[in-house]
RNA sequence: GGAGAGGUGGCCGAGUGGUCGAAGGCGCGCGCUUGGAAAGCGCGUACUCGGGAGACCGGGUCGCAGGUUCGAAUCCUGUCCUCUCCGCCA
């Protein structure tokens, strides 16, 4: 969410953003309903000014006085009972508005209008050559008796995976790692719920937009209270410090969440069927940092975040590139966004494995997230998050770029403590 | 699952339907005091919206949403959360 006092002077930068980002948007309603509103709002203020100052008299009055205070007063009561209906619609209305009005994207971000258009920053470690036929990582964790997928199916629905013996093995190893390196760079370890309220997917800029996205959890004692199962962590580690005032001397705020996700992946029908690439539920550790309202901070703090992902990439020896995502394909809340893209050699094509935005106040608002700077003035913090590691993505691209001939799997060097020093997976 | 208690400022904690944005305390800040500090004393210490260049003026906020009333922190309803006891149980 944006300043909406910002908004009000800047409704060319507003319109702009929303038109690189392709999001349509329409500044002028809400400028128009703002207008209104505060027009409202200056006469119920009047009026309720009025009541307030009568109301206090009528306890001292009595007789003629007091029934002639008491009739005016219901006439104020009335008017101002109509200008708060008036106001009802305009005030939802421009909360809609709000919520959906998109931040406009970093100057260094590249207009497209889908991921078509990122722009690559660099191509890390060597693609691998085999002398053999490679395998995917479906025939090589099935083969290594790792993974069971028809059975999934029949238990959970399509997009579901077992995994089995060095598969859980495996995910755990990588977690942990991701965990220990996280934690070495000064990252707080949480756990956090999974089932949240509404408004934590609201804050984090999730909804509206991604309900479908979303599995829901019936509250049968009041409808508007259903809890939902986040897609990631950062919406729960995020939403933390909701509603609070943070002092200056504890920013920035650095977490890393682990936790299942959860993707209805709706609308993802006949994409990315095969394996464990597109999946209803995965493990991951998630950073997330909150931190003072200052631009050049969260560029800083940016490129930390993509500094941890980069070198657990380097770390399991994985070759990949960094893309800054195109204005078509960062969504309505992000200022920028970096994807980190593993080399997936059963796709012969890079596959997303991590997502670092920065939202500048865009969450913060949302959360009514502050912080009191030196000066005692309470500010919106800016927020931050990205990908640590992904468990069945950093899974695919480990197996299939380390396997040797015959369906083994090298493990990398810094990855053998995690799995009680082997060398490699084999049947 | 059953029974009960409670949610008030950064924290603790008062609060009779009407000068209550809220006593008192802690904490914090400034000052006095002191060789310096502690103690003591004095003063100041929520957020937000609208108007205004500003001093300031006005509205709102006592978990949240409704309701009663001229007027609600206070009464009523719902709901969320916390705690205690009983039951059950990984």
């Amino acid at each position: 969410m944006l300043d909406l006092a910002w908004i009000r002077e800047n409704p060319d930068a507003v319109r702009e953003g929303a038109e690189k980002k392709g999001i349509p948007f329409d500044v002028d309603e809400l400028l128009r309903l703002d207008e209104e509103r505060r027009q409202l709002i200056r006469v119920q203020e009047q009026a309720k000014a009025e009541q307030n100052a009568l109301g206090k008299q009528v306890a001292t009055l009595s007789g003629d006085s007091k029934q002639q205070a008491l009739g005016r007063l219901k006439q104020l009561k009335a008017k101002v009972q109509e200008h708060t209906e008036g106001l009802r619609p305009l005030k939802e209305r421009i909360e809609e508005l709000m919520l959906a009005c998109p931040n406009p994207p970093a100057d260094e971000v590249p207009v497209g209008p889908d991921e078509s258009a990122n722009k690559l920053l660099r191509e890390v470690g060597e693609k691998p050559t085999y002398d053999f036929e490679p395998k995917d990582h479906v025939a090589l964790m099935t083969g290594l008796g790792m993974l069971d997928i028809e059975r999934a199916g029949k238990l959970a629905g399509s997009r579901s995976y077992v995994l089995k013996g060095d598969g859980v093995f495996l995910e755990q190893a990588i977690l942990r790692m991701a965990m220990d390196l996280i934690h070495e760079r000064g990252y707080t370890l949480t756990s956090v719920p999974v089932i949240v309220k509404e408004w934590a997917l609201r804050g984090t800029a999730y909804f509206p937009g991604a309900e479908v996205q979303t599995y829901r959890i019936a509250n049968p004692t009041a409808e508007d209270e259903d809890s939902w199962l986040v897609g990631t962590s950062e919406v729960s580690v995020t939403a933390l410090h909701s509603g609070e005032i943070l002092d200056e001397a504890e920013l920035p705020i650095k977490y890393a969440g682990l936790s299942p996700c959860f993707r209805r992946e709706a609308g993802t029908y006949g994409k990315d069927t095969r394996g464990i690439y597109r999946v209803h539920q995965f493990n991951k550790v998630e950073q997330v940092i909150v931190d003072v309202g200052d631009v050049e901070k969260s560029r800083a703090n940016h490129e930390e975040i993509l500094d941890n992902a980069e070198t657990m990439m380097q770390k399991l020896e994985l070759p990949y590139r960094v893309v800054i995502c195109s204005t078509g394909d960062m969504g309505r809340g992000a200022r920028c966004k970096y994807d980190i893209e593993a080399w997936m050699p059963g796709r012969d094509a890079y596959g997303e494995t991590h997502s670092a935005t920065r939202f500048h106040e865009y969450q913060a608002r949302r959360l009514n997230l502050r912080y009191r700077d030196s000066d005692g003035k309470v500010r919106f913090c800016h927020t931050l998050n990205n990908t640590v590691i992904a468990s069945t993505r950093a899974m695919i691209a480990l197996l299939e770029v380390h396997q040797q001939a015959g369906g083994s799997v090298r493990i990398p060097e810094a990855l053998k403590p995690y799995m009680g020093g082997r060398e490699t997976l084999s049947v």
